[in-house]
Order: structure tokens, then sequence, then C-alpha cells
RNA sequence: GGAGGGGUUCCCGAGUGGCCAAAGGGAUCAGACUGUAAAUCUGACGCGAAAGCUUCGGUGGUUCGAAUCCACCCCCCUCCA
């Protein structure tokens, strides 16, 4: 059972080190065992770069193991260190906690609360933390570590050598409180793994070396590999910024868009990492689209299953709805409550009166959001990039409210749905005489 | 506390009195080609429809004119104590 699950691991490449590989398996065989992976809230909601550990945690639960997700309340006040350039800005007690609490609800959807014996459980180590004095933990826990060791870890290492950085005090004892938290998750829980990204190794090698001094324990520590592009840009970043995991913040549609536009070079290791399909079913996919000419299938799959997992059947339906509409479908078929039902599912709108209108288009697009600045309005304007209800409109028509909204054009009279180039839409919903 | 080095437009990074809204690279946006790809080419890239307005850590000052010079202050880094 875990033999497979390892294998199925390495196959996806989801596995990148492994610290006291020569016993995992065995231990990992022996019988099931429960492992932890920790979420800092560092903002009110996870984004998909949290993914795959949280996916990590499903897999393993899945194998009959019992998945603890920790939500960092108290590492959160301290900031994580690893390789991170600058030191971090601090943020207030009361809006960390309100952030633990979302994270708590997020990370719960991933994992599964049966009465089984290999159940999810989810902790805030604040509470093991909050009531430490200051001398207890110098002299029970820092004791045991060598700040010698502390200065070599990668993680911290450019922040300590390259000139134009630091570290403070504070960052610098992260990973204390990270390896507490092992130590006590196994003091409590027999937790015996940790799982983190590759950057988390010198966090996670910590915490085994405190268990084992504190409680003579063997723990394991696993980490995956950093998600990279083919292109070298940052994964999980696009012009519209961080793609969260919290509908509110991203809609279904929006990280269902995401993922469609994955490289063709990244598509198939993006599968293997954020999917439960299996390698093989993947591998059949990859020669299917060689194969076929044109648009390979790949990307719509990535999307549909990672859209369901994150935000269930009814987001990927939403999702979809609106990627037919907009891309495909004719948007003058679209019945009123189509279009209604397109601005909840995600799709920007702006309601405006006609006397209201300002004087020029590129101060409305850039005004209602639709674009970042009049400039790029006006650059997309002068390319005959900008569609009303699929009219083209030009430059020569900025300061004609008439031509962008002829009353005569409108959907159902309110609507004018707006397209800057190839993908940005927006809804305006046009009321008044 | 002492000595030295820094803080430039989203990022990196040039710029030491006018030719600077500020080189170059990256990122981003738009067009062409396409598959809502990639690569490539073209254009945009402080704000503004425009006239114009606001920037180079902060505040004052010198000057016809300052990112560039002066004073004070804030922040960061290195070494020393």
């Amino acid at each position: 059972m875990s033999k497979a699950l390892i294998e199925d691991l390495r196959e996806r490449g989801l596995v990148f080190q492994i610290a006291g590989e020569e016993r995992f398996i065995d231990w990992l065989e022996e019988k099931p065992r429960t492992l932890y992976c920790g979420f800092d809230p560092t903002a009110d909601s996870l984004h998909i770069g949290s993914l795959v550990p949280l996916l990590m945690l499903r897999r393993f639960q899945d194998a009959g193991h019992k998945p603890i997700a920790l939500v960092g309340g108290a590492t959160g006040l301290i900031g994580d260190p690893s390789f991170k350039a600058q030191e971090r800005q601090l943020n207030t007690p009361d809006v960390v906690a309100g952030w633990v609490d979302k994270l708590k609800a997020q990370v719960s959807r991933f994992i599964s609360f049966d009465e089984s014996p290999s159940s999810a459980i989810v902790v805030n180590n604040l509470d093991w933390t909050a009531n430490i004095d200051v001398l207890t933990f110098l002299r029970d826990i820092g004791k045991h570590f060598s700040v010698n060791a502390m200065i070599h870890k990668e993680s911290v290492k450019q922040r300590i050598e390259r000139e134009g950085s630091g570290i403070s005090f504070t960052e610098f004892a992260y990973s204390i409180l990270q390896s507490l938290d092992f130590a006590e998750l196994y003091k409590g829980y027999e937790c015996g793994l940790q799982i983190g990204g590759s950057d988390q190794w010198g966090n996670i090698t910590g915490g085994i070396d405190l268990t084992r001094r504190l409680h003579g324990a063997q723990v394991f520590g696993l980490t995956m590999p950093l998600i990279t592009k083919a292109d070298g840009t940052k994964f999980g970043k696009t012009e519209s910024g961080t793609i969260w995991l919290d509908p509110a913040k991203t809609s279904p549609y929006a990280f269902y868009q995401f993922w469609l536009g994955t490289a063709d070079a990244d598509v198939y290791k993006f599968l293997r990492y954020f999917t439960f399909l299996s390698p093989a079913e993947i591998a059949d996919i990859e020669v299917a689209d060689k194969a076929a000419e044109g648009r390979p299938q790949a990307q719509r799959i990535l999307a549909e299953q990672v859209t369901a997992l994150v935000h269930g059947e009814v987001g990927l339906v939403a999702a979809q709805r609106i990627t037919d509409a907009l891309f495909s479908g004719d948007i003058a078929d679209l019945s009123s409550d189509d279009l209604a039902q397109l601005a909840l599912d995600g799709l920007p709108v702006t309601q405006i009166y006609r006397g209201d209108l300002p004087p020029a288009f590129t101060q409305l697009l850039s005004d209602s959001g639709a674009v970042a600045s009049g400039k790029q309005a006006k650059d997309a304007l002068s390319r005959n990039a900008v569609f009303v209800n699929g009219s083209a409109l030009g430059l020569e028509d900025n300061a004609s409210p008439a031509v962008w909204f002829p009353k005569e054009q409108a959907l159902h009279d309110v609507y004018y749905l707006v397209k800057v180039g190839k993908k940005k839409h927006h809804l305006f919903v046009v009321s008044g005489v």
C-alpha cells in the first residue's frame, strides 16, 4: 500500500528529498502513520502554491495514513525567512488570528474528516507556543540548537552572507518554532512525518533533530519540488496577481482560465502534480495530444480537474459556462438570466447610469478596472482590439458614448459585453435613458 | 557609539546641474502569426482623452533650472566598539 504510494509519488515527480530515507519506506509500510504539513497565515487565503502540499496530505490519507494540517497561528506572527530575500513585515496578532480561522476552513476542504482512524486533524501551533515563557524557551528548546549550524543553512545563507540584506533575530528564530511544532506533534499525536516544499528542508530537518533530542525518536521528512515553469517565470502569478483558493478572491472562472492557459511545456507535469489522474492516464493524454493536430486536450483536462478539486462541480460548471459564452458561444444567444448569472459567476461587471458615462471610453475602461490604465485602453482601441457586443470600436469613437453603447444593440436593454484584447471581458450594465 | 556603503519609475539597474518622465534588461499589456499556446516580429509601458499634472527615502535650502549640489532627518547594509 505505502510502497505503491511512494512509487506513485516518485512517478509524479513529487518527491524531492526524503530525510531518513533508508528507514522511511519500512516505517511507512509497517502501519498507518500520522503526518503533517504546516500552512502559515500570510494572507486571508491560501494560494495555489499550497495546493501541492494539500493534495499530498490527501494522497497519504487515501493510502490509509492520518494527515494533520497545521495552521501557523504562532509562526505566522514571526515570518519564515527561508529563501526570502528580505525581512518581512510583521502582521498584528488579531489580523493573523483572523487569517488562521479562514485558513483552517480552507485546508479542511482537501482532507476528509470521518470517524475513521485516518480522519484528518487541524491544529494551530499557537496552542503550544503562546504560553512558553522566554527563559523556558531559551533553556529547554534553544539549548538544542547550534547557531553555527543554523547560520549555515542554505535557506538563510543569502540573508546572512549577501551584502544589502540581513536578518533579524525574530526571523532567525523561526526555524526553532517550526522545529518545536514537529516535536510537539510527535508527542501529542505520534506524528512521524513532516512534508513541505523544498524550501522547507532546513526547517524540517531542524524538527527531526529536535524530536530526537527531546523524545529520542526517529521521525521523517519529505519535501516536494519547487514548482517551476518552462519559461522561467514564477508559477502562480498572473497579470491580475496571485491565484487564490478563495473563490471570493479568485473566481472559479478566473481559476479555470488560469489552468487553461498552462504552457504545453508544463501541462503534463502539472497534471501529475495537481490531479489524481494516474501517471499512466496522463501519459495516454500526452500521446494522444502529440498525435492530434491543433490544440492539445491536456490544458482543458487540467483546468477541469483542478477547478473541480478546489471549487467543486458547481464551481467548475460555472467556470465552463462563462468560458463557453465568452470564447465559443454567440453572446447574442445569452438570455437575460445567463448574463446575470455570468456576473455572479465571476465575470467582472460594472453598473452605470447612461447619464453618468464619462466623456472618454478609455476613462470608462480604466475606471471600471477592465484595463490597468487609460493608456492601455487607448493602445487597444487604436489596434481595433476593443469589442462591444461583438463589434469593434476604434480610437475615433473614444469620445462618443452613443457609439460605444448604442441603445438598439443592448442585450436585453441593458447589457453590453466589452472585450479588450482576446481574453479580457467585462460586462457593463447600463440603465437609464 | 565610531567608520564606510546604500535608498531611482512593478523588479533588477544606469544616471552626479539643463538634451531626464529618467538608459538597458526583466515582467506586464495590445497587434500580427496561432491553439484563449510557445517562439518570433511590431507597438505600448508614471497619471491624463487632451491641455497638462505628479515622480527619483523625507523635509527644507542653493540655482533661471536639481534624481543630480548643500543642511537636517528617516531607513537598510558592512566592519569596528
